[in-house]
DNA sequence: GGTGTTGGTTGCATTTCTAAACCGACTCGT
DNA sequence: ACGAGTCGGTTTAGAAATGCAACCAACACC
């Protein structure tokens, strides 16, 4: 797009995800729902944007197309590793919504399976062993650039 | 739009600021883009988008206005507590792209300002103390809601 | 008075999205 | 064997969103 995507890592995954839609798709996927009708309707979604995004993720190799069925030969839609790496971007998005918008609490909660206790959502640094809020980051050029730095 | 999306703060979120030029407008805010023209050449948007969604933003109290010079008076665009409160977010969908299309390791590094060290950027469980991959983490009902449960 | 900068608005062509009909492969009930 | 139903799509036509370029207003500077 413009001048300054080539080196961004927000405008790469955008260019995969960044689509109301596919990102919604994901969430359902997330959550179990994998076969196209379901999806459809869960979503209400049109058929054919559905099977727009869903190849789309498919040619990205963010999801998998695994028949559940033969004769008649079905598939449904499921994560890969890759798409499975999502996750923290639709919890940190969740999180968010929850924040700002769960006037009545947060409608659903994240637990570790282990334990059964609440995720932590935030960045955190390990070496201060602390959450580090919006206004603490900073960047700074890594391996991959030469551009200068900012805040974030 | 769907028959599930009243209690999802995913989808809650997503109205707000799931639309590709608004992560890219938001990205530039915390990147310190802050005016109209700066946003416009660096995104290649076109103006009349750029004004619809900073308008959008203004709406959600994402973004606010704050006048930098008068005579000819003019503003830029900052976020809010509100709007802040999104890095995250966009760390997350970072972090991805940085993993799965950054060859040459990622193009920018996230640091505490405190301390200098890197950032985490994994959900984590803070009673057992580690991160929590994609697929430890489970969900359950929340104090806003009533469904039924399932993995994330 | 003419030129430049900033922050827009307007109008029109192009692209994308929605809704709804249609289709092929197969199963099941009778 | 026949008709109805399910699943996973494709096609089509109209509506909405987007992109692009031109235009505009307020001012500064010379």
């Amino acid at each position: 797009m413009g001048p300054n995507e080539e080196r961004c890592s927000i405008a790469a995954t955008l260019d995969v995800v960044g689509d109301r839609w596919t990102l919604l798709i994901l969430r359902d996927l997330f959550r179990g729902v994998r076969r196209f009708s379901e999806l459809q309707s869960d979503l209400g979604i049109a058929r054919n944007l559905l099977t727009d995004r869903l190849n789309r993720l498919l040619d990205h190799g963010v999801v998998e197309k695994v028949p559940y069925q033969q004769r008649p030969l079905r598939c449904e839609y499921r994560l890969t590793r890759k798409g499975a790496d999502l996750s923290a971007s639709l919890i940190s998005l969740m999180a968010w919504g929850d924040r700002w918008y769960a006037d009545a609490g947060a409608p659903v909660e994240l637990i570790h399976d282990r334990c059964g206790n609440p995720i932590e959502r935030q960045p955190r640094c390990p070496h201060c062993d602390e959450a580090v809020g919006p206004g603490h980051i900073r960047s700074r050029p890594g391996p991959g650039s030469l551009a200068p730095t900012g805040d974030v």
